[in-house]
DNA sequence: GTCTATAGGGTGATAGAC
DNA sequence: GTCTATCACCCTATAGAC
């Protein structure tokens, strides 16, 4: 959806459904007569985002804990592989750009009908890394969990929200760069292994990052 | 300015200078012979937020750093009064909520105009950030300072971006909860203590959150 | 400096022919 | 389903009286 694009960058109030039939060849009408309103259409963009970058691994871990909840080690392994996964949904070449963008407008400025959406498919990968983090500390009460998954999420996040602003900093390399990318992946996991006071696996030992 | 909470809220193209007019019971042609045109009235407060909410203890301590770099513990404090100023500056009710909400737009869509200003009133804060980074840990490279600067400042900004998220999640607190401030507080600084190896001081040793 | 009035243009949505 | 034409509204910015 070319309407997506358009969302991203300029918000839902900047965006013109004008805008939006040019940049697909299609009729002022026609849009509306397929998604009847300007806001349903955003709608449908959020849903259709929020689909497209669903995290899965931390509910599937979860599913098996029995397998590694008991091996520090494993834990460790586990929450890798769960940042693994949202630096390949949000920073790698999977999803353009604007996906990312939405997802940030979105948290932003959340309707109620926004986050109907987000309970349904953003919520019950937070719900899993909750417990996946409590299965690494066990006796973790809920609150604290809530910041462990806020310091992740947060440090992640913060990549695609400012990504515009660091672009300008001199110096700084895109996002789309593969090994930043995986420089970013493995900094935010020793963050938290070394948080979490995990051991942390052979394969994360120190490395300084190249540039 | 009441025009910075309607830009907070919803950003330049969802405000109308009517809008900001009624809001101040002013006149809609006043507005724009005192500012200009929006756009400008929109650079005028970002501006002002940006100059209210600057953060100087980075730059403070980094001025007199032969008192403490050498010393870990000192720095393990350095890293909290750090924290605990961008928390005062973000959370606390020194500034009404709309200041961070101002921040977080700009994040997400700088023109150049914008960044000419944050060049002046936001960069100077980053860059004492990341060489008070770099005292911690002698030797570390730009690159990674910038990965530990990006972590800390996503960390905080993240409750700020998705607040309107997070509060919609049933159980959470709220960030004007003072309790809430603390433990976020002590959490972020731990991780980057713990993170950055140095020794924990006394005051941040265990103790969960409460709820 | 502050107001009214208005210009000049863009907006979302729809009616009705094809 | 797709188009053109159009409605009714809201917008920014300004000219000109006070």
């Amino acid at each position: 959806m070319a309407a997506g694009e358009l969302f991203a960058e300029h918000g839902v109030e900047g965006t013109s459904v004008r805008a939006i039939a040019a940049k697909c060849n299609a009729n002022i009408a026609a849009v509306n007569y397929h998604f009847g309103s300007k806001e349903n259409l955003y709608l449908v963009v959020i849903r259709y985002v929020l689909e497209q970058t669903q995290c899965y691994r931390a509910a599937e871990l979860m599913a098996r804990k029995q397998e590694w909840e008991h091996d520090p080690h494993k834990c460790a392994e586990a929450i890798y592989r769960v940042v693994e996964e949202h630096i390949q949904q949000f920073f790698t070449g999977i999803h353009p750009r604007w996906h990312g963008r939405i997802f940030m407008r979105v948290l932003l400025q959340p309707t109620p009908a926004i986050w109907e959406i987000m309970e349904e498919l953003t919520m019950p990968n937070l719900e899993s890394l909750r417990t996946l983090i409590q299965c690494c500390r066990p006796g973790m009460n809920d609150a604290e969990a809530e910041l462990w998954v806020d310091s992740l999420m947060g440090q992640l996040i913060h990549y695609i929200f400012a990504e515009d602003f660091l672009l300008i900093v001199p110096g700084r390399r895109k996002l789309s760069d593969n090994a930043y990318q995986k420089d970013i992946l493995r900094h935010v996991t020793r963050i938290m292994i070394r948080g979490l006071e995990l051991p942390m696996p052979t394969f994360l030992e120190e490395e300084v990052p190249h540039a």
